[in-house]
DNA sequence: CCTTGACCTTCCAGCAGCTGGAATCCCTAT
DNA sequence: ATAGGGATTCCAGCTGCTGGAAGGTCAAGG
């Protein structure tokens, strides 16, 4: 299978693959064009990856969770324990998010948006201590 | 004023401050010395980015603002565009993030975390469509 | 006067995770 | 023969810094 197929079945652009292939996430074979071979494993390997890095994961979670996958004796808690902590860190993004929102929300609804210089955003971001 | 002064009151690390300087968000004059020479006005500028940035606005949001807070003739409304924008991205983050939350929490839950490698996480990154 | 140490300078490289583009090669069809 | 649509490599750039090396400067102490 070459790559643009590969791109379609995984749901990775081709450039994404390749460096993939870079970083050793996959090792395709090579044909006698140079062009790169994949097998059916490589193509699911792949597909696994995308997932992954669809809910989140970073690339060295991805591949602590791809060598877990290829263990037949792995623990599932090894897997959890990856997954736990990502979702912690989500989690606390999501918090420091919301913070920043309020903070935003408060400023934004303070500030009239005509076409006057009076703006409260401003006067927070120069520090001038007009809280209210 | 030296940078190791800026830093310590804007709140910036010094290296932070040199690379303002390189994409032009301050221009502050030199010393014979070669030394970077900040005014009053350098600080406060470098104050305001801090806060800005703290916010999550972007370089380039932050250098609006900024010729924004420079312009006694400004409309708010110009501000505050700013401000709802970053809004909207920081809104449809969060849910985003909440959505990847869900679906891991639900991932974790399932998954029994002993040590034995029968693991629906994996399962679902996999692709095997045992959802249930 | 010399040294020490804390500062300052520049420049280069690297983090994450791709993405775009250029130059070139390969394969198939007409 | 040629045209197109693949494929290949390599280099650069995105965001926003951050670390580190190699060196210049300054004030204080012996």
């Amino acid at each position: 299978m070459n790559i643009g197929d590969v791109a379609e079945a995984s749901g990775l652009p081709a450039k994404t693959i390749r460096y993939y292939e870079d970083i050793g996430l996959v090792r395709p074979k090579r044909g006698q064009n140079g062009y790169r071979a994949f097998s059916e494993a490589d193509v699911h390997k792949l597909a696994f990856l995308s997932r992954a890095r669809s809910l989140g994961f970073s690339i060295e979670d991805c591949r602590s969770l791809i060598s877990l996958y290829e263990d037949r004796d792995r623990a599932s808690a090894d897997v959890r324990n990856i997954a736990s902590d990502h979702l912690d860190r989500i989690t606390s993004k999501i918090a420091e998010l919301q913070s920043l929102r309020r903070t935003l929300e408060t400023l934004i609804h303070r500030c009239h948006g005509d076409d006057r210089p009076d703006c409260p955003i401003l006067d927070d971001l120069s520090g001038s201590e007009a809280t209210q």
